[in-house]
DNA sequence: ATTAAATACATAATTTTCTTAGGTATCTTT
DNA sequence: AAAGATACCTAAGAAAATTATGTATTTAAT
């Protein structure tokens, strides 16, 4: 598990990025899969999940689509247009970010693989 | 300039890793070669530095010079042993947290160069 | 059949970390 | 003389997460 603080501000490019590539996800679901995609080293608290995909959909970025299994909920949550554009504009300013990062962490590389 | 809050968390490891690698430097020298090395894409501001400088030394990570040159004072800050040791678990468990974000960023790798 | 664990949603209080805004003072350039 | 850069600092507020708590259904284990 990576010290908290480091995800921070990645949440809505990696929510927006998966229902870009799965299509509709509820939000459990999205929770799992990013656990799973990352062995356990992200792990998304509930208590951020819910109230980013509230803000993205009440943003615009998101629909909703309520199903019933039996009688539990699940809200399944798939981009609109403009969130399409979101996770687009969201994902490559992650990946220049991370460029940079990189670029920054590794001034001098060192020359000794010990 | 990247949207802030990606920026986050990012602090601390920025500016131990940048110390382990120039020696010796002060606040304002940080912030200026940051800037420098990433062409503007990565400002710190000073409300941000100087309490993480102040927070690093208190932890035992930073020593500092003073130095005058004439009257104006300047604080070298360099890393101390147990400084190090955190430089570099810090770059580690950030350079960790890039390639898990580069893999889920790049679940669907597209093959149109457009 | 009962209990525990997993599924699935949600919100509120608190904490962490940063931005914004303000402050002091010196040195250099115009 | 004024403006801009250098160099430090803190406090109020905002943003985004964690932690804690809550409800309820379904599935697996005893």
């Amino acid at each position: 598990m990576y010290s908290s603080e480091l995800i921070k501000g990645t949440l809505k490019t990696i929510v927006l990025n998966l229902l870009n590539e799965h299509g509709k996800m509820y939000g459990y679901e999205i929770a799992q899969k990013v656990k799973e995609l990352t062995e356990g080293k992200i792990q998304i608290t509930e208590g951020a999940l819910y109230p980013t995909l509230h803000a993205l959909e009440k943003n615009g970025e998101l629909d909703i689509d309520k199903q019933y299994m039996g009688k539990r909920v699940r809200k399944y949550y798939s981009l609109t247009e403009q969130g399409q554009r979101t996770a687009a504009v969201k994902v490559n300013e992650l990946t220049d970010f991370i460029n940079t990062m990189k670029f920054l962490l590794d001034l001098e590389p060192k020359m000794n693989n010990g």
